[in-house]
DNA sequence: GACCAGGCACATC
DNA sequence: GATGTGCATGGT
């Protein structure tokens, strides 16, 4: 039932914006870095705060690790909250070289479940940002929630307007085909989407999702 | 100038 | 346990 009209949801997604090839950046750690650095913040900033890691050549683990902290937040100013990300960045980097000697590689040994407990457990990194890491860092199985999954399945009457996050996850995870590479591009989809349409405001004219049922009666959000 | 953006932690009740 | 608030830049 519902795995049909998620199937219909993707069909209609990948016809109008094509597959997405995400995440849009090429290494790990700047998988990682993208992942918390748009915590509330378009993407756009986001990028211009990576350019400016880019072109100072710190771009690594180790080098960021290193980094003094406020040359950090005046780098990654753009992105907005620089203060509490570069405290979060850090926080990041203090537990890889504490526990695993800086080696993202090692994680790739740990459970989804262990590597999701532990990245849970660093100050600054909640369900989204974990598991952002998970699906496009590592490749697990997880499906990334985020404000535009919510509106979305719930503005087409897939899901309660009170679900919380691991029922929003589960909706996704547990009607589809369990593939790493189909939630990669379905979020991607998906985000298409809340940037184009599907704000608190919607814009629906022109919604590739215009077919599907639908309610708006749901407080904006 | 208002609104919005690919959250999260913390204070307070 | 629910609700409110601070964090901040930059595009539309």
């Amino acid at each position: 039932m519902i795995s049909e009209q998620l199937t219909e949801i993707y069909q209609l997604l990948i016809e109008r914006f094509g597959g997405q090839d995400w995440w849009p950046g090429q290494s790990r750690i700047e998988i990682i870095v993208g992942a918390i650095l748009t915590q509330n913040t378009n993407w756009t900033n986001v990028e211009k705060a990576i350019a400016n890691l880019k072109s100072a050549d710190l771009l690594d683990a180790e080098k960021l690790h290193h980094l003094d902290s406020e040359k950090m937040a005046a780098l990654i100013r753009p992105a907005g909250y620089y203060n509490i990300k570069t405290k979060r960045l850090k926080n990041f980097l203090i537990w890889l070289f504490e526990k695993y000697d800086g080696q993202l590689s090692s994680l790739e040994n740990l459970s989804t479940a262990c590597l999701r407990e532990e990245l849970l457990a660093i100050n600054g990194i909640g369900k989204e940002t974990a598991d952002s890491i998970l699906l496009y860092a590592f490749e697990r199985e997880v499906f990334v929630v985020d404000t535009y999954t919510a509106r979305i399945a719930i503005r087409h009457g897939l899901i309660n307007s009170e679900a919380d996050y691991e029922q929003l996850s589960e909706l996704f995870q547990s009607n589809l085909q369990q593939d790493a590479k189909l939630f990669n591009e379905f979020h991607a989809l998906l985000v298409q989407v809340g940037k184009n349409f599907c704000k608190p405001k919607p814009n629906c004219s022109d919604c590739p999702l215009n077919d599907l049922p639908h309610n708006l009666n749901v407080e904006q959000f």
